[in-house]
DNA sequence: TTACTGTATTAAGCAACCTAATACAGTTGA
DNA sequence: TCAACTGTATTAGGTTGCTTAATACAGTAA
């Protein structure tokens, strides 16, 4: 469900962040499905529990889980990605542009890269 | 030359490391062209001269200075964007590219964002 | 020689990350 | 009711990375 990369450099409670934040906006786990227990999570992967209980808490926070003392936490339903996040994820398109270009690269090359994708 | 952005979660070396690259990359500093002093630039940028001795000390190693005991550190010559580097952008635009349309945006949409960017 | 350059080293403070060990409260099912 | 699960909160300690500070040394140039 969730993996985490020990040569990632991101800390471990963001790549668990990550990790359910991209299953949750891609629709591989649906609203009211219940996550992994901090506990169970922890155990499983190997971490310790205060780490899952951090990034639970910012996936309460970010709003794309809802939490239940006693019950669990669960996929929220209104995850649809914050315009905010939007912006973030455009200006990072951006930059990433910016660097392709100053590195050599036409726009051009970049438009077909992106056709490419749509293959897949 | 360079600035420094107290906001930016990135370490103070990272900031003057990349300040640079985008400088050396985007041609706005020439071959050989000296870059300030380590202790002017600390002064000029009210920051610790080691910050500096460790970020010119990661553009040499990276390739995109040199440095001369005594007289300075200078803008290499062979300053192309590594092989390396260049994947590495490419990553970092399809990973962005990826992200944007879990979030809804269509390949199109993207396309025409790269056209606007064109005109600037 | 003096004043600049890069370079190296050691120590200290600080913040972030992570682990550890508990404790408490709510929920569920037998 | 009770046992076993859930989330939540707190405190402590260790490690690492970032940054500052204070030096020291060596090369270069006027």
């Amino acid at each position: 469900m969730i993996s985490i990369d020990s040569r990632d450099p991101r800390p471990l409670y963001e790549q668990v962040v990550e990790g359910f934040r991209r299953l949750i906006v891609a629709g591989a786990l649906e609203p009211d499905e219940k996550l992994p227990s901090v506990r169970s999570l922890a155990t499983q992967l190997a971490i310790n529990p205060n780490t899952i209980q951090r990034a639970y808490r910012e996936l309460e926070a970010a709003g794309y889980v809802y939490s239940l003392a006693g019950r669990g936490s669960f996929v929220s339903l209104a995850h649809e990605t914050s315009e905010l996040h939007k912006q973030d994820l455009l200006a990072r398109f951006d930059a990433a542009v910016d660097e392709l270009v100053l590195a050599g690269f036409s726009r051009s090359q970049l438009i077909a890269r992106l056709r490419e994708g749509d293959a897949q």
